[in-house]
DNA sequence: GTAAAACCTCAAGTAATATTGAGGTCAATA
DNA sequence: TATTGACCTCAATATTACTTGAGGTTTTAC
């Protein structure tokens, strides 16, 4: 009977606003596999509890977790560097806009970087494609990394291929 | 004895002009482990003859491929279809200028998208970090692909985690 | 002419990012 | 209450892009 056994000062105990959430819910509003929220889970990404019944239940800040996951994905941030930077945020309270912000600053630094690079690519890439230039180790296609290099660790996974 | 057993109208028989080159002389030239170019061969992107002791010879048009593969590497091209781009090059011929321009068009137009989703998702970034709508299917910055997506089959490895 | 360096094949291993399946439990509903 | 759907764990499989190693051959250099 749902909402009979629910406490909350509240009148709500239904689905729609019940602060935890179920793998299966979590997954549908983030559009996520419940196989990668446990994946995710086994990495340190995200977290939860369980029921008595040893089913996970989540706090509905993982929806918001789950979303930055895939954003920091899309630009091609491998997962173990965002669990570090989600490992950042606050322990126990929710994340404040600025915790978020924070957390987000890093990120712009290499996401202008990536910009940056790809850019270069592009313009260069009629240029010296049919040009002799680009089977030697100088020509500036294959070196379009040359100030992101000196940005140390952080860049790392900007150079895909070398 | 190098030199005397070739039959160039040319006086040059070293490694330095000879038109032919070990798998050992391209790794070192194009900074590609030997094995990455065995790799390479095997999918069917740079190909190679024998000798009468079964070992690779490559011509010299190998360095311009593999650079290619590389570039197209770094700004995120799967090998399957830098080799299907590779089989737009004739056969038989060594590329002329016309030939790579063409087959660099293509990315280009890939490239121009990734940018500006990039791009995009920077602008986006400290603004929908910190609000509420992150959460959100509706949240921009979770479709920062919206127009690229009507260009289709071609911009799939645009779309990292959706 | 012999020893070292370079090459060969084929199988297995690695890393990241998950998905799939087997075998079993829990919970919501008709 | 019985069944079905959702959940559980753990192991195996998939994909991409290679690397490593074993066991053997060829080429080069002294």
């Amino acid at each position: 009977m749902p909402g009979t056994s629910e406490k909350k000062a509240s009148s709500c105990g239904d689905k729609k606003c019940r602060r935890e959430m179920t793998v299966g819910e979590v997954a549908e509003r983030s559009d996520v596999a419940v196989s990668a929220l446990h994946f995710y889970e086994s990495k340190g990404l995200i977290s939860s509890w369980r029921t008595s019944g040893n089913q996970r239940r989540y706090s509905r800040d993982v929806l918001r977790r789950v979303a930055i996951i895939k954003v920091a994905q899309s630009t091609g941030i491998p997962l173990a560097e965002i669990r570090e930077a989600l490992a950042t945020l606050p322990d126990g309270r929710t994340p404040t806009a600025k915790d978020w912000a924070k957390l987000s600053a890093g990120w712009r630094e290499e996401l202008d970087q990536r910009i940056l690079q790809l850019t270069q690519l592009r313009d260069r890439l009629e240029g010296c494609i049919g040009c002799g230039c680009l089977s030697m180790q100088s020509c500036p296609l294959r070196n379009p990394g040359d100030q992101a290099a000196e940005l140390g660790a952080g860049a790392r996974y900007l150079d895909v291929g070398s």
